[in-house]
DNA sequence: CTCTATAATGTTATCGATAACATTATAGAG
DNA sequence: CTCTATAATGTTATCGATAACATTATAGAG
């Protein structure tokens, strides 16, 4: 190491007799470089534990390298799925992801919108969940592409991957209004103004009033998101403020399991008293018993198709998309035993 | 901006007519600047949406403002609490994370080692599951503070905080066998080798071997992660193998949640006929029908203590270390209604 | 053996910020 | 009103790599 500090390129350089720019070459692909010259610095990178400053790099080739994506909260296995698959997806063409989390709130978004502009990410994912407008300054400022993915938004930013969350949850209502259920209840998040979860119950009522039912029998509890914990004691103020409900439609699949186990524990059998069901599709709602009826969504899809897209509009690829994207994800309603045939 | 790029430093000194220097000074807090020129160039910037670019100012400052961190999988509610509240921790600080998923491999974790070398953390953290040589040369020759989290490591590379899986899953085995329960089975991944899961394993053989009783009851399915479907799996060969198991005792709560699962539906009493034991204490085992018992760790403290602990290293608290510290999360065995009183 | 196209290597300028030092403005002491 | 300490601002060098251009080495044609 030159001095004190670490080894640098310069520092390879010399003990390899060769100008830095030659062991820069040497580490890049396709560069003008003879194979012994290469193999000579790279092993002699190996040797001196060497690993280039990727910041000095990207100052000077003006790409980053990184793609920033910023979730509701990482708490949540549907988004760990999106997230792993995304990486997956980046890391083939050498892009790693800068992650951040906004609990839900618009005002952080924007907060960490800007922590992450500031590494110049060369594209950045938005979870839909609405933006502020100083949000959307700042993207197009950065002029980069931006992808919004889990919501189709109304007014997209640029691209998109996911799906309707009123019109899903209207799919599932109408499901199960066919099914013969009339007192149907939501239960969702409080304060979860232009969230999906908001989407959700939006298009709950919206199949319930096309049918002409009541659509009063809502429940909101906590801020999102949505824990096991909180679906079983909603399920109590459930049973207490709308005892003719027949069936409980829950944001989330974690709601639900929680209503059921307090629904059993209090002599509530599903689903011949009230039917259960969730969204999502998570492994949970599987394997608990009785099984729980849902929206299936494919977070890992929504990570892949993410993952394509930017790697294609970024050139990676040579399928440079003409106009901006929006790729529909296909939800599928699965009903279980936690509704009657 | 100038030309056709980027807004710079540079294009907000020339619009408030002071060098550059005094638009990084009107940014950075406790510098020598006038009021009146801060808040007129901080609205300027707002005005502009100018975002600075952190590469440039990390190169010349060398403090990158990141911290990597490694886990084995996002995929994992547990992880994904450490990585939320170590977040939380570091933000204070105005250090952000970089995340890497090693996917249980020693030797993925070396190369995203050097990846995120490359981006020069001001420290490391990863999650012990073992490590190759390399990659403890490689984090030698950074110099950088590294810390090993959840599992206590025999022979820690720096700092540590976590608690010994070995010891933990010793202490829930001794639990049931004086509960009564001698054959035991442990239900675990394949290819572990070195993980966390090992030492778990590892810890029930070591009870079981001090009170003579046999630990050939094991069960090794899938490779890590465990998911609930493997544990339902697991839960059908296990009683083709050991029809006479007293206890099942799974490597996580979710293979426990698996089990169960099979279990109630093959007619099996749970706990009558074969108590359920899992490990973590997943929000599912508490509303899981019956409760599962489990070994209860807090990984939102283990993130809280790592983000302090780093901070405290860097320096950013005045509270700098003087050795290496290894902090040991205390782990309690939590019986439920799974296992009989 | 010479010439030329191309491969291989080197030199210089540069990315956009901050550190360190230099200079100028300002406030308070006397 | 002058002097001096300090606050406020500016100038220059620098972080460690890559891009763009310049030069040198090499291989194949004739």
């Amino acid at each position: 190491m030159s001095g004190s500090g670490q080894t640098t390129m310069k520092d390879v350089a010399k003990a390899a007799g060769v100008s830095v720019m030659t062991v820069s070459r040497a580490l890049k692909k396709n560069s003008s470089i003879s194979d012994v010259k290469r193999k000579q610095i790279l092993s002699l990178i190996q040797e001196m534990n060497y690993v280039p400053d990727q910041m000095a790099g990207s100052l000077s080739s003006k790409k980053s390298g990184f793609v920033a994506a910023l979730l509701p909260s990482i708490n949540n296995l549907h988004f760990a799925q999106t997230v792993q698959s995304l990486t997956k997806q980046l890391e083939n063409s050498g892009l790693q992801l800068l992650l951040g989390y906004t609990d839900y709130s618009a005002e952080k978004e924007e907060k960490i919108v800007e922590l992450m502009l500031r590494r110049r990410p060369e594209a950045i994912v938005l979870t839909y969940d609405g933006h502020t407008q100083r949000t959307r300054d700042l993207l197009e400022n950065a002029s980069i592409p931006v992808v919004e993915i889990w919501e189709q938004p109304k007014d997209p930013i640029q691209h998109s991957v996911g799906f309707s969350n009123f019109d899903a949850a209207k799919k599932m209502t109408n499901t199960l209004i066919d099914k013969g259920y009339k007192k149907i209840a939501f239960l969702g998040e409080a304060d979860d103004f232009g969230t999906r979860g908001a989407a959700r119950r939006n298009g709950f009522i919206s199949a319930m009033e096309d049918h002409g039912l009541s659509a009063e029998r809502i429940v909101q509890f906590e801020a999102p998101p949505v824990t096991i914990g909180n679906g079983a004691i909603a399920a109590k103020s459930l049973l207490e403020k709308f005892p003719d409900v027949d069936c409980v439609f829950c944001v989330s699949d974690f709601a639900a399991f929680g209503v059921q186990s307090h629904f059993i524990k209090v002599g509530v059998n599903i689903p011949n008293d009230i039917a259960v069901v969730g969204f999502g599709d998570f492994e949970v709602s599987r394997y608990a018993l009785p099984s729980i009826s849902t929206v299936k969504v494919d977070p890992i899809l929504i990570g892949h198709q993410t993952g394509q897209l930017i790697c294609n509009i970024l050139g990676y690829t040579g399928k440079k998309p003409e106009q901006f994207q929006h790729l529909d994800i296909h939800v599928e309603i699965s009903l279980r035993e936690s509704v009657k045939d």
